[in-house]
RNA sequence: GGGCCCGUAGCUCAAGCGGAUAGAGCAUCGGAUUUCUAAUCCGAGGGUUGCAGGUUCGAUUCCUGCCGGGCCUACCA
């Protein structure tokens, strides 16, 4: 509702402006007030129009006030300050139609999104810098589908590539082990947690002896030849940590739609395709010379050409060498491809501009039945359409910032600019360790180490907070909380709840820093449960249910009749002026979400959504202290306050769902 | 060397295309309801927003230069 009224405003205060001053296309920014007594919704305008108009602000805004009429929503427009508009809207109607759950729909942009998230390598158990990269993504893709979108979720499988290599090596030339050895392994529990060892002992091993390497690039070969002894174990590693990742991210509730694999961009010859294309268009320059001899580059994104001359033209400049400095390989010298020349096929196929498709077939069911696919060379017949959409957003960490910016460019390059204009990199920053975290995990850190006021997470050496293990400490810790408050529910009961409240510190914890923000991820912090964290927003749902439940009422269908238990004069009653300023601002709050999801939309930050929930549990425990309702004897002043409760936990819960959070039976 | 990001309270973080008195959580200290469960609430202390300039009616936000930190900059992925 807050936003369908601001723009409601902004249509409005558009008009008046032509009409009035005969401005056509005046920014007009929209600001919410400070303080909830000031209005709902704040207005700069007038220093922006002052030096248009030659006039003092104060004036400005005297005159936009005393003009700009009546707006339906609105009770009236307010000098304050030098020249800010105050504009209060009517806190009954906006109430009303708040009980009611009238949210008039917006524009939705027509056309699939397809959003990209996880993609793991399948060579160890995942970590928590992957659970950020899920829960932003999986939280993102709840955001789009709150806002009316239609989105497929891909987990990109890079199961030829030199991680799952490793791994190949460490089983063959370091265990020794069979096929039918590593078959019984990975059919065996924590399979992942074995080749997390497994990965650091070989980059060990490299280290020992660098002609260790040799045996790496051997595996390599063979696994992207295909149709071999070695491919065919590389295989069934990668298929089988695959699988323990879905359950992993599954534990969470993050599913996926479609896994793509490489070795299907590799088998099915997308890059044969998008090569061709991307000759044809130049994007790609042969070298004849110098320390990239006998290569395909491109240009590296963000380099510019440097004109040799003064008035060069454009054309001159792009055929103009690109300095090796600038040079980005994509076909080695061997002629074989680099991942990112695979990239830019792939994001071809996203986009529907390369003209080739996977095959699909079945690969995983989740409990509650639903199918996510996978990529193969010849599959089933009938199967959903992948791929072909309009917008794409790729949720990689930073460290990928200019590979993927490259992508962008070779699609702009083949005269894609419009694909390449939907094309985002959702990039977010990596989670690292603290040093006390690092120490606590047994590792011996160097005294520079020790200064860090972080240290990188490391596959490689092994070097890690597992997923899985993360998650155990948490429903650990949450068991024993639920085991001493509820010792009347059954295990069964209280095991559940466990569960939730650790999904819900785990993902609001991932979910409430910014994305630039490098998160130093420590037990103390991502253990807590009271403060800015999850199970505290779960937690004021719970005590929300729990008044309709001592109250013997069901708090949905209170809620579902809310708009015609309390009429527009009670809520204008209970609402107006400043004794009902604080109760006000529960319902302004709980009115935003679909507004922040619009922000948290258009700037890709989830982190907001986080905020807001956080905020609405806040101003709800405070209106929970100070009001209490059962006890409260004016029958229409109760049924208010029993609406208020109600309406907040529908939005509160909805909030939650968006980040993926359940809110557990009680607490 | 070049590119991107960061620097805000003791600690961890916010601050909506530049706006009103820079806000939370944790920690510390002091309080609260035999009431809808205290995973809660109220209060206190705590800030030259890294430094120096600039643009502006107005800068944590934009520009420039420094200082400090991180990441990227492979014929690895």
């Amino acid at each position: 509702m807050y936003r369908y009224l601001e723009r409601r405003l902004v249509e409005h205060l558009r008009e008046f402006l032509r009409r009035t001053y005969g401005l056509e296309s005046a920014n007009i920014v929209v600001e919410q007030p400070p303080k909830i007594e000031f209005g709902e919704y704040a207005l700069p305008l007038a220093f922006e129009l002052a030096r248009k108009l030659r006039k003092a602000p104060r004036k400005i805004a005297e005159e936009i006030v005393a003009g700009v009429g009546a707006i339906p929503g609105f009770e009236k427009f307010e000098v304050a300050g030098g020249g800010y508009i105050n504009v209060r809207v009517n806190r009954a109607e906006l109430a009303a139609a708040l009980a009611a759950d009238e949210e008039p729909a917006a524009d939705v942009p027509t056309g699939k999104v397809l959003v990209e998230h996880s993609s793991i390598n399948p060579n160890k158990a995942a970590h928590i810098g992957h659970l950020r990269n899920a829960i932003l993504g999986d939280t993102f893709v709840r955001l789009l589908r709150f806002a009316g979108r239609e989105v497929d979720v891909q987990n990109y499988i890079d199961n030829t590539g030199a991680q799952v290599a490793d791994v190949v090596v460490g089983f063959l030339h370091i265990e020794q082990k069979s096929r039918a050895q590593i078959e019984a392994l990975a059919a065996a529990p924590r399979f992942d947690y074995y080749c997390w060892d497994l990965y650091a002992r070989v980059s060990h091993w490299y280290e020992e002896d660098k002609s260790n390497l040799q045996a790496r690039l051997a595996t390599l070969h063979a696994i992207e030849g295909g149709n071999n002894e070695t491919a065919a174990i590389a295989d069934l590693i990668s298929t089988a940590v695959l699988k323990h990742h879905l359950e992993t991210m599954d534990r969470l509730d993050i599913e996926y739609d479609f896994l793509p694999r490489e070795s299907e961009i590799l088998h099915l010859h997308f890059w044969d395709a998008a090569f061709t294309k991307l000759k044809e268009a130049g994007v790609l320059t042969y070298e004849d010379e110098g320390k990239n001899q006998g290569c395909w580059v491109m240009r590296r994104a963000g380099t510019v050409a440097e004109p040799l001359t003064r008035g060069d033209t454009a054309e001159k400049i792009t055929e103009e060498k690109i300095t090796e400095e600038d040079q980005k390989v994509i076909v080695r010298s061997n002629g074989t491809v680099g991942y990112v020349g695979k990239d830019i096929a792939y994001h071809m196929w996203k986009f529907g501009l390369l003209g080739r498709d996977f095959g699909y077939r079945k690969f995983y069911r989740y409990p509650n039945a639903h199918d996510c696919w996978i990529s193969t060379t010849e599959g089933e017949k009938d199967h959903p359409h992948f791929g072909d959409v309009a917008e794409i957003y790729n949720v990689i960490d930073a460290r990928q910032s200019e590979a993927q910016n490259t992508v962008i460019e070779a699609l702009r390059g083949l005269g894609h600019g419009e694909a390449a204009d939907r094309y985002t990199h959702f990039s977010y920053e990596m989670v690292a360790l603290t040093p006390r975290c690092a120490a606590e995990l047994g590792y011996q850190l160097s005294e520079e180490d020790k200064a860090r006021p972080w240290i990188e997470v490391s596959g490689r050496k092994g070097f890690g907070v597992k997923a899985d293990d993360l998650l155990d400490a948490l429903i650990t810790s949450a068991a024993k909380e639920v085991d001493g408050r509820h010792p009347e529910l059954s295990a069964a009961e209280r095991a559940g709840i466990a569960v939730q409240i650790a999904i819900g510190a785990l993902r609001y914890f991932m979910l409430k820093f910014t994305k630039p923000s490098v998160i130093a991820f420590d037990f103390k912090d991502a253990l807590s449960f009271e403060g800015d964290t999850g199970p505290y927003a779960q937690y004021a749902v719970v005590r929300a249910s729990n008044i309709f439940r001592k109250g013997g009422l069901d708090p949905e269908s209170f809620c579902r009749d809310a708009a015609n238990l309390v009429s527009k004069e009670e809520f204008a009653k209970y609402l107006t002026g400043e004794s009902g300023n604080d109760i006000w601002e529960l319902w302004l709050t709980a009115a935003k979400t679909s507004y922040i999801v619009g922000q948290c939309i258009a700037t890709t930050e989830p982190a907001y959504l986080a905020k807001h929930a956080f905020q609405l549990a806040q101003l709800f425990s405070t209106f929970y202290h100070r009001y209490p309702i059962l006890s409260e004897a004016d029958e229409g002043r109760r049924t208010f306050l029993l609406a208020t409760a109600a309406v907040v936990r529908r939005e509160l819960i909805r909030v939650l769902a968006a980040m993926g959070i359940d809110v557990p039976p009680v607490m």
